[in-house]
RNA sequence: GGGCGAAUAGCUCAGCUGGUUAGAGCACCUGUCUUACACACAGGGGGUCGGGGGUUCGAAUCCCUCUUCGCCCACCA
């Protein structure tokens, strides 16, 4: 007992009691602690200290998604970013060097909504205000209210390097963006596009592809006779699902093959309402089997018949206006009746139809369900509008993009995800990328209106023309906000400046945690303007986890009012409550599910769990006390006892799980996910309950509860006990913190010092070391009697209603497996059940029967049951024991036959046989003792 | 229309390359204020792993098929 020299043998001092509350008060420790962390820098990244840059570390990069900058905080934030935090936090305690980069975005038609909103409460308007004014006014809102989700991220301990806060609108970030065009448009990847794109008539912009959604919608199919042009006996009848549109029909097509049609080729029909003369043509396009046969051909309106006016050389009239009201552009005014001009395009589809009706010319209208665009922002049915756009050429990015996850460089989680990431890039669309807004970056392409000279992007402004001197004039144009976005990840650290020290240190990063929803408009794009501009992906492993839904599955949204406050969650239970709540409910990729009329409910697991853990340390700490305590180093192995050595093995275990669920970090020396360890790790909740696990049903249920009567007893081997706790509990919170890391921060804190005088790993937790599992090899094997005995006598006091104070005898008969720990034993079984154990080869008095795994009994005489017991209770005890007898009997019999089974014994795998083997052994004795038992009743 | 995925306990989900009596959390039932914790402790009930075929000594796990949900994409007016 060499290792306790010189540590007193009388017990140590308790914790004075106001240093630990009975109940955790979240909000007495985590603004405090966290503004500790702040001022002490620690999540601070320093390039230096990268390997890359000559330092010593790995770097481990995350960049924030950021959130809108008007935007308040969700519970859909609150996820993204805690999931983040955990990684960002487990790496940092790992010893990487990491960098978690936070930021906002500008979110240019979600912002300029919102000030157009205000104005228009004001009575005022852009227009109205000019577009300066508006910026001005606009980037005040930004200045005064934007940024504070930020703020609120901190309050649910999010440990971001706030010192290299970014924003999209900022001088750095515009000159990338600018940049980035001016490249494109060098290398002809950016090109001007005249066609019909998605156009929102309440935003007043067009849209991407991607921000154009599609709503399923029951509308109606009209179908409206045409007469040919002459012949009033002569007609085609069109169906369309927007009748208003007929006013910019310049044809009608019909499949070549479709022979009901063939005569009519060529001839005119005369567009009802207008009067306008429109040719009947052949066209591919035109499916004989759908509608009529016959296709209204509208090309300033619909994408599609936008073709086939291209391969016909028909007129492109254009009927409404920005507005999406009834009206002419230019000539076609001409098409649309006065009494129309004007009209909003749903009240003309009406009239237009009455009007129709009228005319004799709609045939019938019929129910139609189909799937119509709506803008992303404002949910506004978007209008297809032919208009002339920036476009960015996709295919050629795409291919590094595809190549990215089709040989592992990337990995996205879930797996599933990949599939839908290469359908998409394979046919990948180009990316309409100006908007016609003010709030965002303008697109760099001044023109000449004087000479008319090509218009030409540029890095710095130009002021006069380069031709003929006169001044120049800039596109009115923004881009697309996800063109910034796009460039996040670069751009942050300082691209185009490929010097940047952040640059060289953290880019490629590691992981970027995000929802699904996005993968298209921003983690694919992140990939190609990475591949294009650094020549590297941006990351090697995407993490989409899911979305936060209340208890019919809906999405938590402001307009259902089923949306949680995370803030709320905070102040009632605590960030640690909030962010255990998530990610312990959160399976890879699965929705977490929360009911947002029962927070109480929702939150349970968090806060469940985080009273208990208090309580263990509560208790913990007071019984270990105040004086410092052997590091376990420098505890002799010969000293641990039978539960000590199980203990240990079970942290081994829980740090084994943990990292296990949590890994690998990063790809191999190839840079190359292998298909093994595509979808490895990533497991957040597997990890925390690993955590949860060790220090809730294995430190408290089964440790505390042994080593009570050896800290109260004293000596040595109560020194040796309180090593091994603290060295445990130490750990536990080491494994925990990075999900709940206030409450575990505040319990490390108070642990005793090092009787060595080492530091356990400075001021926080946070910076602390991540755990090593012990090098020993032993195994806490011996324990297991202790938890079946204990297991076995609690099962009989429940079956035979003994009360829960009262003392009994019981009788271990150890099998020879169990001879030499069972004396050792007994006292601590006895302590956990409240039974006299005594260890004796079994009588043959009556008695209830439990034959542990091993073969150890367990043997408690019904003569001190027996008053418990009526005579009713007895026969049903004797009809449960035949029962029980019966099906071990059929599982043993199941057992027998397999391994008769000369099939089995030769081809399974050897441990399996000897599982077998041991299971009949076990049932066997089982049986044995149930036929004793129902013997003695 | 194309692509992908899922159906396992009342609910939400684990169950890896097929092999002991299919697990967890919550919910439920019984008992307990056992001097850290009733936000706890102890014990317990509950699943023919969506249906049907097949491969195998052996299938929740692999194959086929049907049914039902879900997701992504898409120019059928």
């Amino acid at each position: 007992m060499t290792m306790t020299d010189g540590l007193p043998n009388t017990p140590s001092p308790a914790l004075a009691a106001d240093e630990l509350p009975t109940t955790y008060r979240a909000a007495d420790v985590e603004s405090a602690l966290y503004a500790r962390w702040q001022a002490a820098g620690t999540d601070v990244a320093s390039a230096a200290r990268v390997d890359r840059m000559g330092g010593a570390r790995q770097p481990y990069t995350i960049v924030m998604p950021p959130p809108n900058v008007t935007a308040i905080l969700h519970v859909g934030h609150g996820l993204n970013n805690t999931v983040q935090d955990v990684l960002i936090r487990w790496r940092r305690m790992a010893g990487d060097e990491v960098l978690w980069l936070p930021g906002t975005d500008h979110a240019g038609i979600a912002t300029q909504n919102v000030v157009e909103k205000q104005l228009a409460a004001e009575g005022s308007s852009r227009q109205a205000l000019g577009r300066e004014a508006f910026v001005a006014r606009t980037a005040q809102f930004v200045e005064t209210t934007g940024g504070e989700i930020l703020n609120q991220l901190k309050s649910i301990g999010a440990s971001a390097d706030w010192t290299r806060t970014a924003y999209t609108l900022t001088e750095p970030m515009s000159a990338a963006v600018t940049e980035a065009f001016v490249r494109l448009f060098e290398d002809g990847l950016v090109y001007r596009g005249h066609r019909v794109i998605h156009w929102c008539p309440r935003c007043m912009t067009s849209l991407s592809d991607e921000e154009a959604e599609f709503n399923d919608t029951q509308g109606a199919m009209y179908h409206i006779r045409y007469h040919v042009a002459g012949d009033p006996s002569r007609s085609i009848v069109v169906a369309t699902t927007r009748p208003e549109t007929l006013l910019g029909d310049v044809a009608v097509a019909v499949n070549p093959t479709d022979e009901r049609y063939t005569d009519l080729l060529g001839r005119e029909l005369v567009l009802p309402l207008n009067g306008v003369h429109i040719p009947v043509i052949a066209d591919d396009y035109t499916d004989a089997a759908f509608g009529t046969g016959a296709v209204k051909i509208t090309p300033a309106h619909d994408p599609n018949d936008f073709e086939v006016g291209m391969r016909h050389r028909l007129a492109t009239p254009v009927i409404m206006d920005a507005e999406a009201r009834m009206n002419g552009v230019g000539e076609a005014i001409d098409r649309v009746p006065p009494e129309l001009r004007g009209v909003d395009r749903f009240e003309a589809r009406e009239r237009i139809v009455n009007m129709l009706r009228d005319v004799g010319a709609l045939v019938k209208i019929e129910p139609h369900a189909h799937s119509v665009r709506h803008c992303y922002r404002c949910d506004t049915v978007v209008e297809p509008r032919l208009s002339d756009q920036w476009f960015v050429k996709m295919a050629p990015l795409a291919k590094p993009a595809l190549e990215a996850v089709r040989t592992g460089r990337i990995r996205i989680m879930p797996e599933r995800w990949e599939a839908v990431y290469i359908n998409w890039l394979e046919g990948i669309r180009d990316w309409n990328i100006s908007r016609q807004l003010w709030w965002g970056h303008r697109v760099p392409v001044y023109y000449c209106d004087s000479c008319g000279t090509t218009p030409k992007a540029s890095r710095t402004p130009i002021t006069t023309c380069t031709e003929c001197g006169a001044p120049a004039r800039q596109d009115e144009d923004v881009l697309d906000t996800w063109f910034s976005s796009w460039l996040w990840p670069i751009s942050t650290m300082g691209w185009p400046n490929e010097n940047a020290d952040d640059l060289k240190a953290f880019y490629p990063g590691d992981v970027l945690v995000t929802a699904p929803e996005i993968l298209f408009f921003w983690v694919s794009r992140m990939i190609m303007s990475g591949y294009q501009f650094m020549g590297d992906a941006p990351y090697h492993t995407v993490y989409l986890h899911g979305t936060v839904r209340d208890m019919q599955h809906r999405k938590m949204s402001k307009s259902l009012g089923n949306g949680i406050d995370p803030l709320d969650v905070v102040k009632l239970y605590g960030a640690d409550a909030l962010r255990w709540t998530m990610v312990a409910g959160m399976g890879l990729g699965v929705d977490v599910l929360l009911d947002p009329t029962d927070l109480d409910k929702s939150f349970a697991p968090g806060r469940n769990f985080l009273t208990k853990l208090w309580n263990i340390g509560r208790f913990l700490l007071t019984k270990v006390g105040t004086d410092a305590v052997q590091p376990l180093s420098a505890i002799a192995p010969d000293a641990l006892t039978i539960a000590d050595r199980w203990i240990l093995d079970r942290l081994d275990g829980a740090i084994a799980d943990a990292n296990a669920a949590l890994g690998p970090v990063r790809p191999g020396p190839t840079g190359r996910w292998t298909d093994a360890e595509r979808t490895m790790g990533m497991r957040l909740d597997a990890y925390a309950d690993a955590g949860r696990h060790f220090v809730w049903n294995e430190l408290a249920d089964w440790y505390l509860e042994t080593v009570k009567p050896r800290l109260a007893a004293g000596g040595a081997d109560a020194d040796v006990a309180r090593a091994v706790l603290v060295h445990c509990f130490d750990n536990a919170l080491r494994l925990l913190q990075p999900v709940i890391p206030f409450i575990t921060h505040t319990l490390w804190a108070k642990l005793p010092a090092l009787a060595d005088g080492s530091a356990r790993g400075g001021e926080f937790l946070c910076t602390a070391a991540w755990p090593d599992a012990r090098s020993t090899a032993d195994s806490g094997d011996a324990f297991e009697l202790v938890r079946n005995a204990t297991l076995a006598i609690r099962q009989i006091r429940n079956e035979y209603k003994v009360k829960p104070g009262r003392f009994i005898e019981a009788t271990l008969v150890p099998a020879t497996s169990d001879a030499a720990s069972a004396p050792l034993l007994i006292e601590t079984i006895g302590a956990l059940t409240r039974a006299n154990l005594s260890l004796h080869t079994a009588g043959d008095v009556p008695s209830a029967h439990q034959v542990l795994p091993g073969g150890t009994e367990v043997v408690i005489a019904l003569a001190q049951l027996r008053d418990e017991l009526s005579a009713e209770d007895t026969a049903k005890e004797a009809a449960r024991l035949t029962a029980e007898i019966e099906a071990t009997q059929k599982l043993l019999d199941g057992v027998r036959a397999k391994l008769s089974n000369e099939s089995f014994t030769s081809r399974a795998k050897p441990e399996v046989v000897d599982g077998a083997r041991a299971q009949e052994r076990d049932l066997a004795q089982k049986v044995d003792a149930l036929t004793r038992k129902v013997e003695a009743l």
